[in-house]
DNA sequence: AAATATTCACTAATATATTAGCAATCTAGG
DNA sequence: CCTAGATTGCTAATATATTAGTGAATATTT
């Protein structure tokens, strides 16, 4: 009855996503950081930029961020005056969450740091790795989702 | 001064690989809730088990928690009878972290459930393509490190 | 219309993440 | 010996994650 060496013999894949996460993140980390933003408040953001206005179901599902977690962040966001939440006529249940000028010219003077952070990571992994990565991972999230 | 709609050209890398994770992981998830398990306790146990006895700042750097996370995750397994914390004689900074015969015990109840996954995910994305992932995210990790 | 079910954003409680900083210990130089 | 510097694990404060559950509003059924 000992520990087989090889109870688990697959090597831990989430473990190793969350690796590769943690170490592409960290070339981004510094520049948020000294905006005064978080993770969590930059990937909304940015997702506002590219769709516009969105339901903050919308905004979690896309930015993997749970409903009650999201409900805090935004308040934060608010607070900051990075975002706006206004309540749907139609349905009174329901938010629409969209952008401040603000937000807008903070994006635009951190956009070209994030780029130059990218035109790096590129340059290190080789510009054919990096189109083939993204394929494979939608890929991947496609298979198992 | 409008809103260039591509200010921001690229896709969100370390979004992808964090949705990527949490498609991943959704699968694993229900194993380690019933058995009373976090992510985190399970990624410390799991790496214990194939390592032996480690020290916490070993342990953080290989499951990506950080020292102060650390803590409180080892306080509340040690209170579980999951790891033991011993401190070194020849240097009383040190701690050395090792499992109980508790945690090996459930983590022989566990193993056949998270091998199981293992086998669907490999079974959706296909063995040749899964084997190449883990290469891909290799390379990564070295290249961006 | 009335009763039921579902959806939505949110709160509560606990666990973890992040940043800063600390006391204890060890190491190296003077 | 002894003091400056580095290292280790930790605490404190705030932000976010996770699970469960709530009230209000809407949708569906009767």
């Amino acid at each position: 009855m000992e520990d087989s060496p090889d109870m688990l013999a697959r090597r831990n894949l989430p473990l190793l996503l969350l690796q590769a996460r943690e170490h592409v993140f960290a070339h981004f980390r510094p520049i948020l950081q000294r905006a005064g933003l978080t993770d969590q408040q930059w990937r909304i953001i940015r997702l506002l930029l590219e769709t516009g206005p969105l339901e903050p179901r919308q905004i979690g599902e896309h930015c993997r961020i749970s409903s009650p977690s999201l409900a805090g962040v935004l308040t934060r966001l608010e607070q900051m005056k990075l975002i706006r939440r206004t309540r749907l006529n139609r349905d009174l249940r329901r938010v629409s969450v969209s952008l401040t000028p603000r937000s807008r010219a903070l994006a635009g003077r951190l956009a070209p740091r994030i780029e130059a952070v990218y035109c790096d990571i590129e340059r290190r992994i080789g510009p054919d790795f990096c189109a083939r990565f993204y394929r494979t991972l939608d890929q991947l999230i496609r298979a198992v989702r």
